[in-house]
DNA sequence: GCCGATATAAAGCGCGTGCAAGTATTTCGT
DNA sequence: ACGAAATACTTGCACGCGCTTTATATCGGC
């Protein structure tokens, strides 16, 4: 066993740390926002994203990027927002190729009464996470990451 | 603007970090795995677990456990496992309620086929996010973590 | 032996994926 | 300036997989 070796094997059991701190988190998330605002996580991650872009907007790719889905996925996601009346799509003036979304009040205020649950939630979760060994490092290093922007 | 009120979006800038890690690792291995082997990642992952198990079984539902999984999905994903020859089902003797699982020869033998695969794909991964001024933070802090076991 | 709890399995449903075809619009080559 | 190629999004389809709910077997205590 050399010291490459042993690189891999960190890396590999890194990994399995954060997938599992990852499940923790988005299962409990996953559960809470359905039953409390019928919102799946990747539709409240959306939801913040937009209400985060303040003054300018995000193209379909973009949000596809930032949740980590598929252009079709996408398009579909939107469109079930859309239908909720919880955003609306824009088309822009410079690109007329390109889409932009964009919440709308009720969006905006569906995402203010979740926001709670969703701290609360998160809250408790890395709480849990931090009483099991294996995940406590993680969760520590999570905390004392350089707050971006 | 109070000092819990920052902590609550520290944690959620945290978990939007870490989200994002994943989906880029996740979407990678996906591919890779998928495409070179013929495995999801879950299945790695299962498949991995039982290696690692050297001696002792793991019953169905701590596999589920291990993999964030769900009872049924994961009585599926073994089943797809077991019909494909990469493991076995063993009633144990105990509690007959229970089953473990086990690796066969073939399976062992794919998963040593795929490990490198794996492990070049997360290096890769990894590098990536790296290059990611908003991910570069926690990729470090995944290879400081303490090495289990 | 009976009852609640636990372990696994089965069936129906929702949603994401990949791919292909379609439309609108911009950009590039000549 | 015009037509071809590239880009951005939408839509339909087949497929896979996870979730929830519901059923069945087994265990443990009384």
């Amino acid at each position: 066993m050399g010291i490459a070796d042993d690189a891999v094997e960190i890396r590999a059991q890194g990994w399995r740390t954060l997938a599992a701190l990852h499940g923790l988190i988005e299962t409990s998330l996953e559960r809470a926002l359905q039953a409390g605002h019928d919102l799946s996580v990747v539709e409240y991650t959306v939801l913040d994203a937009l209400s985060r872009q303040d003054g300018w907007h995000m193209r379909m790719s973009q949000l596809a990027r930032a949740a980590a889905l598929s252009g079709s996925a996408t398009t579909r996601l939107v469109t079930r927002l859309e239908q909720r009346g919880l955003l609306t799509r824009i088309l822009c003036a410079d690109d007329r190729r390109g889409i932009y979304t964009e919440l709308t009040p009720a969006g905006s205020e569906l995402l203010a009464q979740t926001r709670p649950t969703h701290d609360r939630v998160l809250t408790d979760a890395l709480a849990e996470a931090e009483a099991t060994p294996e995940l406590a490092p993680l969760v520590d290093a999570l905390h004392r990451l350089p707050a971006a922007r």
